[in-house]
DNA sequence: ACTGTTAGTTAAACTTACTAACAAAGTTAT
DNA sequence: ATAACTTTGTTAGTAAGTTTAACTAACAGT
């Protein structure tokens, strides 16, 4: 662990006064000298300084003057997001999505692309680079301003360490696959776990904007959930923090050592289809469980209900724990959980309101499947604060 | 919400430098200013500035020569902790505990009292002044030195807002406690709940030493714990964390809208006792039900056996919960599961192997009803960093 | 006694922000 | 139209802090 170093010099002034001016445009979008002198108590000479610095630098930008308030017009400056990129990339099942995006977050150029199955390891970070290339140049920037790629990938990651233990839709298995990326692209690289990317994505885009304590549930293959607390992004220990998947919800059945928990064994979308095996006779590809049962039920079949119910009265003894222990303001349903009707939010929201005391917003993803792709730009764009980028410049 | 400013001056700068050098002589015990210099990465002459600014403020000491290392001995440097102090107060049942700490936290004085009951919202106030002039007496430091004074009591308090809602112990009912004692104390005041306090406690002071992602779990009349987070307390969105007793735990029963939750109804102490009633025919004040279904167990009742089983299983459900969502490294266990033997501990300690995949640490607290006092103090000492100290000096 | 080393201090240079004064470019009132 | 006032941005000099370089003090080993 590095420590930050806390002593200072007059150097390191500078770098926070420029950091809260850069902090300045980027939130009033466009503003003039005096104003972010008024705004963060520096005096005009000096925040003059600064601005004429990073104008020099290329992160700030003259765009035109505003109306008088009275007096000389004000010289609007603007962030010049352009200035660096971003890429991200997310596997999901065997296709691979890429995008490029500018400093504000901004998808500037998209692809996907289909993986060879089974995966091999060294191949499919060929696909990446190639991708990369691609989007580099569909978007008009250099491989200069890239600051890094954030990946994301179902399987479990280790991000601290840059690690993949298991990841079979990627083809990488217990590899050091950060560096390895690293070494190959060039530009730092962060891996994370898709669920945590989504988690991130809903935060910054999604609903979850404005709240700084939320849960976001996902239903799939497993369960799991992304925890942000405080504005900040939770991983536990050893990282295995929302692994909410082994709570002791539903029939607890002895030795299942190792495998999948409890929880989800019964309430993932495969838990969920094996009780169902009575109820709906074949389930085609591509369809949802949920909504399947959702039909069946209305259409008069009781067990489709009964097993609907006992899902949603689960899946809330869940939220519920959830809530007793971390008291979030918000709940995102995501995964399997975004196709529960009105009806069924309904339900969910009263047992919760029965059972525990400060119940949280119960909210549905919106983003789709962009979400991870807005999470992964986004995972790097924290890691690169506009800190990092004066000390880029 | 005060938006710390993010800009600085020489002034800051300067600021920070006393801070961490305050630091070092902290974390050091004994220091030289060549040590410092050399620790910080500030030149000598520097240190040796602020090391004077520091002495004349009287929170440093010089306090005699260090061994030679080949040239001129060192002088050493000392932090002076009885520059100031710090008062704690512990509600108990129907007494209070005071203490009198100096900076590092040690108690220099301590005093209990009985209080009248019912308890007088008014007259407690006074006994709390009564007490505190006392102990400044008796640990010889002057009002002009208290830095604040932490509270901690069983009810539900608001520590954001200074309030308390309900604390029959105390008679204080949905007053801005805090607001109160700060103007008849003089000195800015912390209130918080007892099982929050005595978390911190056990944090700093008890077996969460080192550890940075704790929970501590506490069960007596109600059930609750205390979540610490990358070394932060977490209190949740609104002050809700940690109210592990509405966990779904146990048998569910409907309509139970407001008082406690299904967890604690079960297996809290008063919930045990009722399913005992049968086991344990008349139980004695001031014994521990787990103590005496271990006496009786051992004893040969299979009705105890089982129904000590029954809470060790359901009270792992809880710990089972928590480590999914949170991933601490330890859980501090704490009131009457402290009373667990060795065997039980060992038997929570293999279904948890058996359900979840990272089994935290698992401690009883080891502080007693010192917890709470310790908390209390550090909790004005985190409220007063080495900054702060600086500051008023 | 001499050399080499460590601790602490003094003096000048350097970096940064601040104040005060000023120039530029508007608006408003007469 | 002109003068007075405002607001914006810049220039010049000052103040506060840290750093470097040199110096004194004090000690160990030979």
């Amino acid at each position: 662990m590095r420590v930050p170093r806390k002593t200072g010099n007059s150097k390191l002034v500078k770098k926070l006064n420029k950091e809260e001016v850069l902090q300045q445009v980027i939130q009033h979008g466009q503003i003039s000298r005096a104003d972010i002198s008024k705004q963060t108590q520096l005096s005009r000479p000096c925040v003059s300084a600064l601005v004429d610095e990073m104008i020099q630098e290329g992160l700030l930008q003259e765009v035109g003057m505003g109306d008088s308030r009275g007096g000389r017009k004000p010289i609007l400056l603007e962030y010049n997001y352009q200035a660096y990129a971003i890429a991200g990339a997310i596997f999901e099942g065997s296709t691979l999505d890429m995008t490029i995006a500018n400093l504000k977050g901004e998808f500037m150029a998209r692809c996907r692309k289909r993986l060879d199955q089974p995966a091999n390891g060294e191949r499919v970070i060929e696909d990446l680079v190639a991708g990369l290339t691609r989007l580099l140049a569909d978007s008009g920037m250099s491989h200069d301003q890239l600051l890094g790629m954030g990946v994301g990938l179902q399987g479990v990651t280790q991000r601290g360490q840059g690690t993949v233990s298991f990841s079979p839709s990627t083809g990488w298995m217990d590899s050091p696959i950060q560096e390895a990326l690293e070494a190959r692209l060039g530009v730092p690289v962060i891996i994370d776990n898709d669920v945590n990317l989504m988690t991130l994505g809903e935060y910054v885009r999604g609903v979850g904007v404005g709240h700084s304590h939320v849960v976001y549930m996902y239903v799939g293959t497993g369960i799991g959930a992304g925890v942000i607390l405080d504005g900040q992004f939770y991983r536990g220990s050893r990282e295995a923090a929302g692994e909410i998947g082994f709570m002791m919800i539903g029939p607890e059945q002895h030795r299942r050592n190792g495998a999948s928990g409890v929880f989800e064994t019964h309430y993932s979308v495969p838990g969920i289809m094996q009780q169902a095996e009575g109820v709906l006779s074949d389930l085609q590809e591509g369809s949802s469980v949920i909504e399947e049962l959702i039909l069946h039920a209305r259409a008069g079949s009781v067990q489709a209900q009964t097993l609907l119910d006992d899902v949603y009265r689960h899946w809330a003894y869940g939220m519920a724990n959830i809530v007793s222990i971390l008291n979030p303001e918000l709940l995102i349903l995501s995964g399997e959980m975004v196709h529960i009707d009105d009806e069924g939010v309904k339900k969910i929201q009263e047992w919760l309101t029965e059972w525990v005391p400060k119940v949280p917003c119960l909210k549905k993803a919106t983003l789709g499947e962009q979400a991870g792709l807005i999470g992964a730009v986004h995972s790097v764009l924290e890691a690169f604060p506009s800190t990092r980028l004066l000390d880029k410049a």
